[in-house]
DNA sequence: CGTATTATATAGATGGTCGATATATAGAGA
DNA sequence: TCTCTATATATCGACCATCTATATAATACG
C-alpha cells in the first residue's frame, strides 16, 4: 500500500489536494477562485468549504507543490495567487495515473470481475 | 454534495465499508477472510489493519447492511460470519453508481476535459 | 510444549475535516 | 450614506475515523 501516494487512507485528503493542483494547471488562480472553479466543473459535486480550503493550500505551499505570491493591485482587494511550481506538476502527473489504478481496482472488486 | 453517500468527505470510510459489502456479494465470510480476500483479490494493493477492520463491522451490521452469527462449529474456533442483507444488497448497487459518478468527475477534473 | 497463525476486540494517540467565528474590502441597493 | 451581501483569507475547537499497540484465546505445526 505504500506503491502510490494514493493510499486506502486518507483518501479524502489526496483528493482534495489533487483537485487543487489540477485546477491550477491553465493558469494561477487564488485560493477563493480555485474553490469556485472546481464546484462549477464538476456541476456542484465538489465543494470546499474554506475552513477546509486554506490548510490545504498551505500545506501545498509548505509541500512545494505550488506557489503563492500576495498581490498588491491597489484597485484590488488582498489576494494570494498561486501558481503550480514545477515539482507539483510532476506530482499531479503521477496522482492521475495512481487514482486510475486505484479505481480500476476498487470496481475490481466492487463489481466482482474475476 | 448531499445527492449521494460518497462525498468529499469520508471517502476512505465509504471506500472501506463498500470494499467489505461488495466481498460479501458472492458468500458468506468471518472478518478475517474478508480482509485477507480483498487483499488478495487487489494484488495486496487494499489491504485492511484489524484495528480498523472490527469497528467497520460492527457499524455496518448496527446499519443493518451485514449481519454476523457466531459460528459454534465446535470443532472450529469462534468466528463471526457475515451475511449481506437486502438492504446492503441494495445499497451496494446504489454505491457503485455513485463511485462510478465520483470517478467521472474527478478524472474530468485532473484531465482538464472541458 | 512452545511458537506462529488464525480470529476477534478494544484503547489511546494522532490527524484531518467541519462548522463557527473573525477580519476586511468592494459593490449593490435603499 | 448606510447597510447588506459577496469577495477573500484565516484560525480555532469539536468531532470522528484511522493507526498502532495491546489483549485474549484457540489451533496447527514442528
Amino acid at each position: 500500500m505504500k506503491k502510490t501516494d494514493i493510499e486506502t487512507q486518507n483518501l479524502t485528503k489526496h483528493c482534495n489536494e489533487d483537485l487543487i493542483l489540477a485546477v491550477l494547471q491553465d493558469g494561477d488562480k487564488h485560493g477563493y477562485q480555485l474553490a469556485l472553479e472546481i464546484e462549477e466543473k464538476s456541476g456542484h459535486y465538489f465543494r470546499f468549504n474554506h475552513g477546509t480550503l486554506y490548510p490545504i493550500l498551505h500545506k501545498l505551499e509548505k509541500d512545494g507543490k505550488i506557489k503563492g505570491s500576495w498581490l498588491k493591485d491597489d484597485s484590488k482587494r488582498k489576494r494570494k495567487q498561486y501558481s503550480l511550481t514545477a515539482k507539483g506538476r510532476k506530482y499531479l502527473e503521477r496522482q492521475v495515473a495512481a487514482w486510475k489504478e486505484f479505481f480500476d481496482r476498487f470496481i475490481g472488486i466492487m463489481e466482482e470481475i474475476e
